[in-house]
DNA sequence: CGGTATCCCGGTCGATACTG
DNA sequence: CAGTATCGACCGGGATACCG
């Protein structure tokens, strides 16, 4: 029984098809209910632990959840400066950012379909 | 108290943006664990129940909840066919096939994203 | 063939309270 | 400021069995 053969026809997607598939891989990195929002949110630039929390509406462990994830997926990168106050920023990763192209095609489709659904409810 | 002040600066993303911010929108859509590969699987043309159930490895439960839930959302459309036996064919709406840039985009950064990992592993 | 109907489990999310 | 700890509710998703 060698269940090694995975690469039959791409069957068996979602069983171990992580870093295989990009669609799954995409999707397990995405998997978070916020994750695609709070990449929006860094897009441009670092922003911190707080100011985050004040331009999502979202619990603060939550938050504090999905950034650790992202963090260990690779996406975000932590950064903690301690002079004066603590401040910890999150910024995007290289690879963080290569993501914006996704994000871009997100928000224009996202807007397309806004568009659809109001179409739709008149 | 007028609660109705939500367009503020776009403050409380996700408590009720959906159908005003695209990537709250968006991920709203996407929500389900197999949306993304559905919706990819879809890409070329109908697909019937079986074949998806036999191209992803998903409980036949699941599935179905997953492409009602897409068909509502209005990204699929679902046809049945009763001459001889019954087929029942899954494919994309106008709108869902607008949303072909975005998986490509997906597709693309998914495959950036393993080379990623592959290179963080040596 | 193309589904429902259940049942159950694990995980996510949120609220609240507390901490270095 | 930037979290952690805890707890509970909710529910998405899987397995299994059955149905028109």
């Amino acid at each position: 029984m060698e269940i090694e053969q995975i690469e039959e026809t791409t069957k068996k997607q979602g069983k171990e098809l992580f870093g295989i598939c990009p669609y799954v891989t995409t999707q397990t990195v995405l998997q978070g209910k916020w994750a695609i929002l709070i990449l929006y949110q860094l897009e441009n630039g670092p922003v911190r632990f707080n100011e985050l929390l004040r331009r999502i509406d979202i619990a603060q462990g939550t938050l504090s959840n999905q950034l650790k994830y992202l963090e260990k997926e690779g996406m975000i990168r932590r950064n903690v400066y301690t002079e004066g106050v603590l401040r910890v920023e999150y910024e995007l990763t290289p690879i963080g950012e290569k993501f914006r192209t996704v994000l871009q095609s997100i928000e224009k489709w996202g807007n397309e379909y806004i568009t659809y659904l109001k179409a739709k409810h008149l």
